[in-house]
DNA sequence: AAATCTCGCAACCGCAACATC
DNA sequence: GGATGTTGCGGTTGCGAGATT
């Protein structure tokens, strides 16, 4: 233990807690459940400890529900995933395996997970200049689709637009000190234009503090442009409010889910085939002295994809990084594609065709900033396994369609040319921009 | 058998954020 | 608005059991 052994200055117990302490914590917590203040529960129930012990003690070995013993395989792979994706966040990382505590899959990764990965010699993505600027954004659009969610959930069948005939566009957006008068609480629809209707604007601060997170000032361009014209798609007439939110939320969430199933392959010693793609000052200094390839400029936009056989040859292990309207430059078919349709339950897409539009030029804008990223797969990317409840909501609220979207166009060619036609056809098709 | 090493775990530490006075 | 108290989180440390020499 960090501590010695004994008594601390203020004479409180700090040594391994003994079964009686522990009967009289459980004690405790069966008759009054969990404390407001924890600094009372020392007292009350009677034990020469500090409230944050208590509190510890308790909230990491005591409560019911907790699990002990081994991880399982599944368990130690999601562990793998989530660092690898979010970094030392052990408390979010908790939050998906049911039954384990922060500190335990803290220690199981210091003391064995880490060394076990280090044997494998992987280099760790996070060394990658692309690695933090990737999950910042995954993170901030992870944190606009949980605020669309959360407030569209609270709207009232009644809730309705300021005035959208006048301002256009509907923006949602956070009141510090409650709600708008007339509408339901905790949440505003309000005029962007016009942020003055009702409160000064929340969500522009908001903006304004990401766009200071990352690097990338033509993702920070493009993002500000794709939120105001994401939700300006949106046809408030017609419906009520949670409809479109809900699945602008889910494509914020995909976005974010694609950038983190992204980040963790890249590889320290990845090339670029087209350094200047990137127009990035970050990038290209922390790629260091690779050379540009001058025919690499023809193509325009570097992609980042996998090869699930393994590298392509000369690149690191597990990492592609190829010009994606132009799968042949290394004479290999695209990979991006393969990748994609490995993603469970993918098929449950976007439903609006802007939104396709302008999450592809999003994508486009974060792996080189070109135009007419529109047509290349990224348009697929879907991982609903993040999402299954606001699926749930969204099928409640949103009539079956007949209509076949532009993505499950794409996956059935897609398909077809997996099964049999050439695949120099289905590489022609996406690459075509 | 004794000494030493290695490793996993439990507990504490320090800091930042938040709440309350 | 500032001071003080509380909570939450990630990092660190030392004990103790088992393995190795």
């Amino acid at each position: 233990m960090a501590a010695s052994q004994g008594h601390g200055r203020n004479g409180l117990k700090k040594s391994p807690w003994t079964p009686k302490e522990d009967q009289k914590l459980i004690r405790y917590m069966k008759r009054h459940g969990e404390p407001t203040r924890w600094t009372e529960v020392p007292k009350l129930a009677r034990l020469n400890r500090c409230g944050k012990s208590c509190r510890l003690r308790w909230s990491q070995y005591l409560k019911p529900g907790i699990k002990r013993g081994n991880f399982s395989q599944d368990e130690e792979d999601t562990i793998i995933r989530l660092q690898s994706a979010h970094g030392n966040r052990w408390v979010f990382i908790a939050t998906q395996l049911p039954g384990r505590t922060d500190s335990e899959i803290k220690n199981y990764w210091n003391t064995s997970l880490k060394k076990k990965l280090a044997k494998k010699e992987i280099p760790p993505a996070t060394q990658t200049p692309l690695f933090q600027p990737l999950l910042a954004a995954a993170v901030f659009l992870d944190s606009c689709a949980n605020y669309i969610r959360d407030y569209a959930l609270r709207l009232h069948s009644d809730a309705r637009l300021p005035n959208p005939q006048r301002h256009g566009v509907g923006f949602i957006s956070t009141d510090p000190t409650g709600a708008f008068p007339a509408q339901g609480p905790g949440f505003n629809y309000q005029a962007m234009e016009d942020p003055t209707v009702y409160y000064p604007d929340q969500f522009g601060p908001l903006i304004t503090n990401f766009l200071n997170t990352i690097p990338f000032p033509q993702l920070n361009q493009n993002y500000a442009g794709h939120v105001g014209s994401l939700l300006g798609n949106i046809p408030p007439a017609t419906q009520t409010p949670i409809q479109p939110l809900l699945p602008v939320a889910d494509w914020l969430a995909s976005t974010a889910a694609y950038l983190r199933s992204y980040a963790p392959g890249l590889h320290s010693n990845a090339q670029l085939p087209n350094l200047h793609s990137l127009h990035n000052p970050v990038v290209q200094q922390g790629f260091g002295d690779i050379t540009p390839d001058p025919e690499a400029q023809l193509h325009g936009v570097g992609s980042i994809s996998t090869d699930a056989a393994g590298a392509l040859p000369g690149q690191g292990p597990g990492f592609n990084y190829q010009a994606m309207e132009n799968p042949t430059v290394y004479n290999h078919p695209d990979q991006f594609g393969h990748l994609i349709t490995s993603i469970p339950n993918m098929g449950v897409l976007i439903p609006d065709p802007k939104v396709n539009n302008n999450y592809a030029a999003d994508l486009g804008s974060l792996f080189g900033n070109v135009p007419n990223a529109g047509s290349t797969p990224a348009l697929m990317v879907s991982e609903s396994s993040e999402r299954s409840m606001t699926n749930q909501v969204e099928n409640e609220m949103t009539p079956p369609t007949e209509e076949i979207s532009p993505l499950e166009a794409w996956l059935e060619e897609f398909l077809s040319a997996e099964n049999g036609e050439t695949s120099d056809s289905f590489c022609g098709d996406v690459a075509l921009v």
